[in-house]
RNA sequence: GCACGGGUGGCAGAGUAGCUAUGCAACGGACUGCAGAUCCGUGGACCCGGGUGCAAAUCCCGGCCUGUGCUCCA
């Protein structure tokens, strides 16, 4: 079986089949570093983490993309009201955002281009626009005319020139922009006094934010490349922006081969969002939540899908990731094999994968292994699969460690606990049933659980 | 309103025509002084109404509900 992808412009499954053999030239819409990095955010780069991981996994060379939109309004509203420069804003958030990423095994993307950084080609391109008759200067800006190009109209979103048209309503009058059609979009913006400004041969002012993505793409891949990847929310108008954009640049269609969206994180249903108030940053999740447990949680549904987060749906992964980890110290210790076929567990992992990298199918068939008997075959089959491909393992060195750690905490509190267990036995001898009570009642207090098994009990730590 | 998705057992969630999904929970049994763990087992679903088919959760039509987009948004 060979690997399909579901692409929202044809909004089909389709073969994949990147532009150069072997290779795939991937670009993904990353964040606008305003505040911390919630968990919608984390499902996003997650799910474009696992097509990464399972792309270098199938042979291909990945070229991978991630920009940050280090200036914009949200960005410099902040700036202004903490009175320092919005880089110090934008900064701080891109290294939360790398913090909480690696924390939870996202590897990291080969190439962060910042709009800061790429103003030259910004402007190389709206220029390039501008002389195909594609863009014009308003009063405040460069935007760029949509009837220009009508027929790159809705080619994510279904939607005609007339929807949007009638769908804006009065929106369109209070803009107060320079713009000559409400559907046209900004290419550069002109700084209004205080703010941050690059020359241009426009005025001074700084990129719109659509245009910044066509730029960068085009910078390291060329005309046509792979993958984009990004957010639902973003298909319109973001990434219509972008057709618009680098087809009428370039003259080259279509510019992205698979358009890839993940679904949202919803609570209660909704989308989580700031403007919403029902967000938690990644960092908040962490205090009550192991890292990769959380990635276990935002991989257990198929990207495309949305998830609905509750506590028995985290609670659910909790427990399946503590399953995993716990046999796959079990595995690493083994000096034996199994003598399980793996095959089947890995033909089935690797067709679930290949259909459109539905982890959610791949991860049962890691609780069906889960559920067999540790061995060293199996060892390497967790770190095969559940670690390079899904990335939720922890480092072998990490769990022989904790395991050792655990042990030694035994080994510590070993004689206390064997004196007590010894007198409880007698006591359960003589029935004496409120003793031997009391007795487990004071090791489960000091963290250590007591169970009777047919050979007499045995006890564990908490 | 328009566009694009989705509606499967208590919950999450696979499954695009015939064959037990799976996990958690629940229930029953084994084992237990009790508890826990473990093992074995059980029940339970395809939004509604039409249509096509030998056969539909799966395809078609209609309806209802719901999410997102149409403004910044992963």
């Amino acid at each position: 079986m060979t690997l399909r992808v579901y692409d929202t412009r044809s909004r089909e499954k389709r073969e994949f089949s990147p532009l150069n053999e072997g290779r795939v030239s991937m670009y993904v819409c990353g964040i606008t570093p305003y505040s911390p990095s919630h968990l919608g955010h984390a499902r996003c780069y997650l799910a474009f983490d696992v097509v990464h991981r399972w792309l270098e996994a199938s042979g291909y060379e990945v070229d991978y993309v991630q920009n940050f939109t280090d200036v914009d309004d949200k960005i410099l509203n902040i700036s202004e009201s903490e009175g320092v420069d919005y880089s110090v804003v934008s900064n701080r958030n891109i290294e939360d955002y790398f913090e909480v990423m690696d924390a939870m095994n996202v590897r990291r993307a080969d190439h962060y281009p910042r709009v800061t950084e790429t103003i030259p080609e910004i402007i190389d391109m709206i220029s390039n626009l501008q002389e195909k008759g594609h863009a014009y200067v308003g009063g405040d800006g460069v935007y760029f005319e949509i009837d220009t190009a009508p027929e790159k109209y809705g080619q994510l979103t279904g939607q005609t020139l007339e929807m949007v048209r009638a769908g804006a309503g009065g929106r369109v009058a209070d803009t107060g922009s320079g713009k000559r059609d409400h559907r046209d979009f900004a290419l550069w913006k002109l700084a209004k006094p205080g703010e941050p400004f690059w020359e241009s041969p426009w005025g001074d002012g700084r990129p719109g934010w659509h245009i910044e993505c066509s730029a960068m793409s085009l910078n390291h891949f060329g005309e046509q490349f792979d993958i984009h990847g990004g957010g639902h929310d973003l298909r319109f108008p973001h990434h219509e922006a972008e057709i618009f954009q680098s087809e009428c640049c370039t003259g080259c269609e279509p510019v992205v081969g698979y358009w890839m969206h993940n679904g949202f994180v919803n609570v209660d249903g909704e989308k989580m969002s700031k403007s919403l108030g029902n967000f938690w940053t990644v960092r908040e999740a962490f205090e009550n939540h192991d890292p990769l447990a959380l990635r276990y949680a935002l991989l257990s549904v198929p990207y495309r899908n949305p998830i609905d987060l509750t506590p028995e749906f985290l609670q659910d992964a909790v427990i399946h990731y503590g399953r995993l980890v716990e046999a796959y110290s079990a595995s690493l210790s083994s000096d034996t094999d199994s003598g399980i076929d793996l095959s089947n567990y890995s033909q089935r992992f690797t067709d679930a994968m290949n259909d459109d990298f539905n982890t959610r199918a791949a991860i049962i068939e890691i609780q069906a292994v889960v559920s067999q008997n540790p061995g060293r075959d199996v060892a390497s089959w967790f770190e095969k699969y559940a670690g390079d491909v899904l990335g939720l393992l922890p480092s072998s060195a990490e769990v022989l460690a904790g395991r050792a750690e655990a042990e030694s905490a035994r080994a510590d509190i070993a004689d206390r606990v064997e004196g007590l267990l010894k007198e409880r036995e007698t006591a359960r001898q003589t029935k004496n049933w409120d003793r031997a009570d009391e007795i487990r009642d004071e090791l489960n207090s000091i963290g250590v659980i007591v169970e009777d098994g047919p050979d007499g009990p045995t006890w564990q730590l908490a």
